[in-house]
Parts: C-alpha cells; sequence; structure tokens
DNA sequence: CTTGACATACGAATTAATTAGTACTAAGGA
DNA sequence: TCCTTAGTACTAATTAATTCGTATGTCAAG
C-alpha cells in the first residue's frame, strides 16, 4: 500500500499558492484562476479543497451560500517541510549535496551566494 | 487521473540509491540491503525493480540464473533532474526562494557559503 | 531421482491521487 | 410561481504506487 503524502501533492500545492496568494479563497476563486492555464472541473477543485480541508491545510467558513476558504498554516511553514521532506529523502538530510548540485548545474552563481552571505550576517 | 511520476517515487530511489552505491546489483542485493531497515517481500524488491527497468533506469542481463541490474543513467543526472522538477514545481523554477529558505532554516551557514563560493571560483 | 533452495513470471489487492458526473438545494429574477 | 444559476454533497472511475502471493522452472546436493 502506498504510505500517504507527508507533504502536498502536485495538485495539492497548485492549489494552496492560489489560497495563500489571496489570504482567502472560495472554490470558484481557484476554480477561475486554474481555467485560466488547464482545462479543470469546478467539482474536481471542489474535492480538492475539501480534501486539503480533512488533511488539514485549509479550514473553510460559509459566507453566504459559499464556504470561503483560508490557509491554516503559513505558507513558509508549508514549504519548509516540503523542503525538508525532500532533503531528507534524496540527500539524507544534508542539505549540502543539493547545493553542491545547484552550483554544479549553475543554478547558483556568485550574486545568489553574495546575497546570501549578508543573509547570514542578519540572521546572526 | 494521476499523472505519472515524471521523477522517481521514494521506494524506487531507495532502490536506485542502493544500486547506484554497488554499480551492479541482483535482486537479492537490494532485497537483504532493504531488510536491514524494514520488512519487505522478496517479489515486492523484483517488481520494483521490474518497473525501474521498463521506466528505463535500470538496464538488466542474465548472469547464471539471476539477473543483474545496472543504472542506465549515473546518479548526479538523475538526481539534478529531481532537483529540477522540485523548484520547479514549488518555486516556478526559481532556486533562489529555496536558497532563501535553507538560510532562514540554519540549514546552510557560513562555512557552506564559502565552500560554495570556493566551487564557483572553480567552475569558473 | 527426488527434494530443497532460489530464481523469475504473472497477476491481484490495496491505497492515494486525480478527475468529474449527478443529485439536490436555495436564491433571485422573469 | 417557475426557472435558471450557483452552490454543496455524494459517488464513482481511472491511474499510479506499493506490496505480496502463487505458479513454475532449474540446479545441485543427497
Amino acid at each position: 500500500m502506498r504510505p500517504r503524502h507527508a507533504t502536498l501533492t502536485p495538485q495539492e500545492l497548485e492549489i494552496m499558492k492560489l489560497v495563500w496568494e489571496r489570504d482567502t479563497a472560495t472554490v470558484r476563486d481557484v476554480y477561475e484562476a486554474l481555467l485560466e492555464r488547464r482545462k479543470i472541473a469546478y467539482t474536481t477543485v471542489m474535492t480538492m479543497m475539501k480534501i486539503l480541508e480533512i488533511k488539514g491545510y485549509l479550514k473553510k467558513r460559509r459566507q453566504d451560500r459559499a464556504f470561503v476558504y483560508r490557509p491554516v498554516h503559513p505558507k513558509s511553514q508549508v514549504i519548509g517541510g516540503m523542503i525538508r521532506e525532500f532533503i531528507d529523502r534524496v540527500f539524507n538530510g544534508s542539505a549540502e549535496p543539493l547545493l553542491v548540485h545547484l552550483v554544479k548545474s549553475r543554478r547558483i552563481g556568485e550574486k545568489d551566494l553574495e546575497k546570501l552571505a549578508r543573509m547570514v550576517e542578519e540572521t546572526k
């Protein structure tokens, strides 16, 4: 049997991103945003948002006839969990090999590192 | 319907890691290595490796009675693909926010950055 | 030659993820 | 009042991922 995903699945994440950037959203809001990218049924979005509620990522409140959904956790926290899970799974918990990859594949350059160095300073 | 995973699933990755570190491996090799961590059936491993072959990650050759499997692609290449997929999915293709997260969550420190800076120098 | 160990082949069962159809309800306008 | 619209509830279908059982074949030891 498949172990339940500890983190957000691709489609779940796509929806969560839309809710995060709106702070609150109805099924219709999300549906219309998704429609601009691909064909999808209204009820599909509804089902996904219901699942996200069951999983504890969204909470809903009735407003007039429709439900208004709101994120339970801030984006940074959930994304942070996804990063942790990824690093655990792929690199056995160590962030360094990930960075090495990014440098070697030129996805990080000098400027990025300088910026990060300044950020480390501030965090001190 | 679920879109097929472009990259390795968790269990597939676990098996691939074992094959990469051995360069070649039989089902039994992988089975015994996995057994040390968790209960699993021999035939489960066989099925997974067959799937990995179908997906193009492993190739097999008969040696005596058993198949000997070998990776088709180097580890760095496959891992690189997984990183790219992750960054695309979570950060819309930009590596920077990932790094910011890593710094803020203190998974990267000064020493890591220095090391990376040296690495960037070499890559120049 | 028979038996046990070990290998593959084949297929089935389970769960999660994804998508969407149908039924029902309430509100608002003609 | 009646019909259209927009919402939810419920259910179902499909695919991928994961796990494992049973059947079958081969080889070697006794």
